[in-house]
RNA sequence: GCCGCUAUAGCUCAGUAGGUAGAGCACUCGGCUGUUAACCGAGCGGUCGUCGGUUCAAACCCGACUGGCGGCGCCA
C-alpha cells in the first residue's frame, strides 16, 4: 500500500501500485470514469474503463463522493490529471458505497458548521489541521530544547485568574467549581522545583463574545520561568514564535500554498520583534489615524489600526496598572506602569500573547489583592508562594488558535480549530 | 450585555404593487472512451423557521419567539 503523495513522481511511471482512500471527485462518461481519490497525503486521478474492468465497471462508475475504496493499477504520467499522474485501474475493492454526500459545491457558513464533522475532510481544512499540528509540536519542542518541563494544571478550579465574571460554573459533588481560564497560577507553583515550565491546555471563557477572534474553549499555551524578568521573557517568546513559523515553513509549504497563504510574509518573521511602551504608543496613535489618550485600552479596532503598519509582531509593554489584573509587577522606574507585555500579530490580527513579570514580594501582592477586593482565603496557596523562597519570575499565555489563525491568514478563528465552541455553537 | 443582518426544495439562492411556488446543484433513470466541482435529456423534490395579527386572499405587510451570522465591549 502506497501513500498518494509518495507515488506522484517519475520513479513510479509504469509501475503497478495500490492506494486506498476516499472518492474526492467522480466523473463518468459512459465507458470511461475518472475518479479522483483522496488520502491524507494528496489526491490522484484514477481511470476506470469498461475495457479493463468488464462486468465490474458499473460497480465503480456508479460510486458516490466520499465512498471508501482501494484501487490497484499502473501509473502513467498525464498532464490532464489534476496532480500530473494517473492510475489505470485494473482491480479495486469498495469498502463502503455511500449514499450521496451532503456537502456539495454550494455551501453556507451555517451548513458547514452544522456539518463540521464532514467538512473537516475538505482539502483546505486538512491543510489547516496539518499546520495546526506543526504549531503544537513546535511549541513543545521549542521549550523542551530550552530546558523547560511540560506540566499540567487542573481544569476544574475554585478561583478565577483574570476576573470573576467570565467563568463557567459547574457542579462538583456538593460544591461549585469553575472551568479554568488559565493555568498560570498552577504553573507558578511549579517553578520552585522545576524552575522553567510550560503547558498546553484548554482554557474556558464564558464571555459572550461574538467576534472572529474569540472562542469559549481555546487552546492556551503557557510558560512560566523563575529568575526571568519581563524583557527576558519577551526574548524567549520572540524566539519561540520565530521557531514555530520556521517549522511551519519547513514542514507545511504544500499546505500553505493550498490555502493560498502568502509565504513571503511568514518568511519575514524573524526575532527580534519591535517593542513599544504603552505611553509611547498613545503618543504615536495620531500617526495611525487614532486619537487615543493615556488610560484608553487598546480595543480590536485600535490593534488593527496599529498592526496594519507592522510586518512583524509588536510587543506593547508598560501598560498602566489600571488596565491589567492584580498580579503584574509594578515598574519601579515608571510609577503607575507595570512590567508586562502583549504581543500583537501583524496583518491586522492583533493580540496573541499576554505576559509579564509577576509580583513576587508578599506585602506588594497582598496590597494589590486588597485593592482588587480579592479574598485572601481563596488564594491562600498563591499567597504562600510569596512566603517560601519567593523569587522574581515571569510568564506568558499564548492563544494557539489565534496563532494558527494568523499563520494561516484565516478570516475567522473558528476555522483554526476543528470543533469551535462559541456562545452560539456547541454542536457537533 | 448592546447593535445590525438573516431564515423559501437535501444544498445554494431567486421570487411578487399581497392573487394556486421557481432555477442551479445533489439524487434517480437514459446517453456519451479524456473528464477537470464534465456535458445532454427526462424524473423526483416545498406546511416558504414557529406562533399570532391585518386582509376576501400572506412566502410577501405587522408583532412576538426561536435558530444562525457579523460588529462592539472583554480577552488569548
Amino acid at each position: 500500500m502506497e501513500s498518494i503523495e509518495s507515488i506522484l513522481n517519475d520513479d513510479f511511471i509504469g509501475k503497478t501500485v495500490t492506494v486506498h482512500g476516499w472518492v474526492y471527485r467522480i466523473r463518468s462518461s459512459g465507458k470511461i470514469t475518472f475518479i479522483i481519490i483522496r488520502d491524507s497525503t494528496d489526491i490522484v486521478q484514477c481511470v476506470a474503463s469498461s475495457v479493463n474492468l468488464g462486468d465490474r465497471y458499473n460497480d465503480i462508475s456508479s460510486l458516490t463522493v466520499e465512498s471508501s475504496l482501494e484501487v490497484t493499477g499502473k501509473i502513467k504520467k498525464d498532464d490532464r490529471a489534476v496532480t500530473g499522474y494517473e492510475i489505470q485501474i485494473n482491480d479495486f475493492k469498495i469498502y463502503q458505497r455511500n449514499e450521496f454526500f451532503p456537502i456539495t459545491k454550494d455551501k453556507s457558513e451555517e451548513f458547514l458548521l452544522d456539518n463540521r464533522h464532514l467538512w473537516i475532510r475538505s482539502r483546505e481544512f486538512t491543510s489547516i489541521l496539518k499546520i495546526r499540528s506543526t504549531v503544537f509540536k513546535a511549541f513543545s519542542d521549542f521549550f523542551y530544547k530550552n530546558g523547560y518541563y511540560q506540566v499540567q494544571g487542573p481544569m476544574m478550579v475554585s478561583t478565577a485568574t483574570e476576573g470573576g465574571a467570565t467563568l463557567f460554573k459547574l457542579k462538583f459533588f456538593d460544591d461549585d467549581v469553575y472551568l479554568t481560564q488559565s493555568s498560570q497560577f498552577y504553573l507558578e507553583t511549579m517553578i520552585y522545583s522545576l524552575e522553567k515550565v510550560f503547558t498546553i491546555a484548554p482554557s474556558f471563557r464564558a464571555e459572550k463574545s461574538r467576534t472572529r477572534r474569540h472562542l469559549s474553549e481555546y487552546w492556551h499555551a503557557e510558560g512560566e520561568a523563575a529568575w526571568l524578568h519581563n524583557e527576558d521573557m519577551m526574548q524567549v517568546e520572540e524566539k519561540m514564535i520565530e521557531y514555530i513559523i520556521s517549522e511551519v515553513l519547513e514542514n507545511n509549504e504544500k499546505d500553505l500554498k493550498l490555502i493560498n497563504r502568502d509565504i513571503s510574509k511568514l518568511e519575514n518573521i524573524k526575532a527580534p520583534f519591535p517593542r513599544i511602551k504603552y505611553r509611547d504608543l498613545i503618543q504615536k496613535s495620531k500617526e495611525f489615524g487614532m486619537n487615543l489618550k493615556y488610560g484608553d485600552d487598546l480595543g480590536a479596532d485600535e490593534e488593527y489600526n496599529i498592526m496594519i503598519h507592522y510586518d512583524k509582531p509588536l510587543f506593547v509593554t508598560n501598560y498602566p496598572e489600571e488596565l491589567k489584573t492584580f498580579y503584574h509587577l509594578p515598574d519601579p522606574e515608571n510609577p503607575g506602569e507595570i512590567l508586562c507585555h502583549d504581543l500583537l500579530a501583524p496583518e491586522g490580527y492583533g493580540e496573541i500573547i499576554g505576559g509579564g513579570e509577576r509580583i513576587w514580594k508578599l506585602d506588594q501582592l497582598l496590597e494589590r489583592m486588597q485593592k482588587y477586593g480579592l479574598p485572601e482565603e481563596d488564594y491562600y496557596w498563591y499567597i504562600d508562594l510569596r512566603k517560601y523562597g519567593s523569587v522574581p519570575h515571569s510568564g506568558f499565555g499564548l492563544g494557539l488558535d489565534r496563532l494558527v489563525n494568523w499563520i494561516c491568514n484565516l478570516n475567522n478563528i473558528r476555522d483554526a480549530i476543528p470543533y469551535p465552541r462559541t456562545v452560539r455553537r456547541i454542536k457537533p
